[in-house]
DNA sequence: GCAGACCGCTTGCAAAAGTTAGCGGGAGGG
DNA sequence: CCCTCCCGCTAACTTTTGCAAGCGGTCTGC
């Protein structure tokens, strides 16, 4: 089992004090702000603990920062990786039912060592490995191809239904 | 308690289990799979614990699923990234042939249909989960200190407007 | 029938997470 | 000076996580 995931507790602890710090409130502030008592705030940004999922998101709430942000700091996701990522995209859909994302990621991972093979490459397709694999040897690591960032105003609507 | 964040723990357990059947996968061999003991697994399936971050990491791992999907069906996340744009980054792909992005299109939009056709009614499928509806609200792509604050902020109204 | 191997689940226990109570210390005000 | 308030931290506790051991049940082969 690749020990991979191990959390980062040091960074995560100062990333939240830094963090605290430039929000310039204090540990105690920010500790009933999370709904977590001060020792234990106190503990987790010297890197004693480690808090759990929901601690982190009361946390990440409270600094009006995102989860992920910290979750990330943590060791736990890792970072985004923004270039047309198929799986991610089919995983981030909504309006996909889990079984069929299953489908679709089978039939697409089928896909990809079909033309791994086509290729004649040897590099080993590791499918299963976390969603960086997909990146690999691809030039362009940007952002998906529509600009992301103005999806605020199409939030509603997202993808069009249909029709 | 603060009831301020609580989580979902009863969809983690059944979306977990889902996808694990989905994936064809005994308990046991998930578990083992994930590096934790089978009995825990099975709690945390029927929603008995909470595992923590670094337990739902390895478990998205073995299940080859984001961690994400896993945060957002804990509850942990909010539904991230407006831009799930599955058809482009299936375009984007180089690696796969244009025969193969017609096929993985035209499955993905008859999903879509079929998603839509049932939304209306009882979904029969077991997926509860998808937030379907609105909730758009993509949260910062990177570790931007602030800033970021609008997707969650909503809940986390109260505190001193410092800034 | 009965080993053996799997399945999922229940039961106690160690080790963490997370809490309340209290310490020493700096700033300000009387 | 002394009193009060807030700071961050330590200490001792309670609660929960997460695990090893063991249970009953099903299926397959002997």
């Amino acid at each position: 089992m690749s020990v991979v995931a191990k959390l980062d507790v040091r960074n995560l602890g100062d990333y939240i004090r830094e963090q605290r710090s430039a929000a310039q409130i204090s540990l105690r502030q920010l500790a009933s702000l999370a709904g977590v008592s001060n020792p234990y705030l106190s503990q987790i940004e010297r890197g004693l603990r480690k808090p759990s999922a929901e601690i982190l998101q009361q946390i990440a709430k409270a600094l009006r920062i995102s989860a992920e942000a910290l979750y990330v700091q943590a060791g736990i996701l890792e970072e985004r990786y923004g270039d047309s990522d198929v799986p991610a995209a089919i995983l981030g859909d909504a309006y996909l039912a889990e079984r069929q994302k299953q489908v679709l990621l089978e039939l697409y991972e089928a896909y990809r060592r079909e033309s791994e093979a086509k290729a004649g490459k040897t590099e080993p397709v590791d499918t299963k490995a976390s969603p960086s694999s997909t990146s690999r040897t691809r030039t362009a690591r940007r952002a998906s191809p529509r600009g992301a960032e103005a999806s605020d105003a199409a939030r509603a609507e997202g993808n069009t239904a249909t029709s």
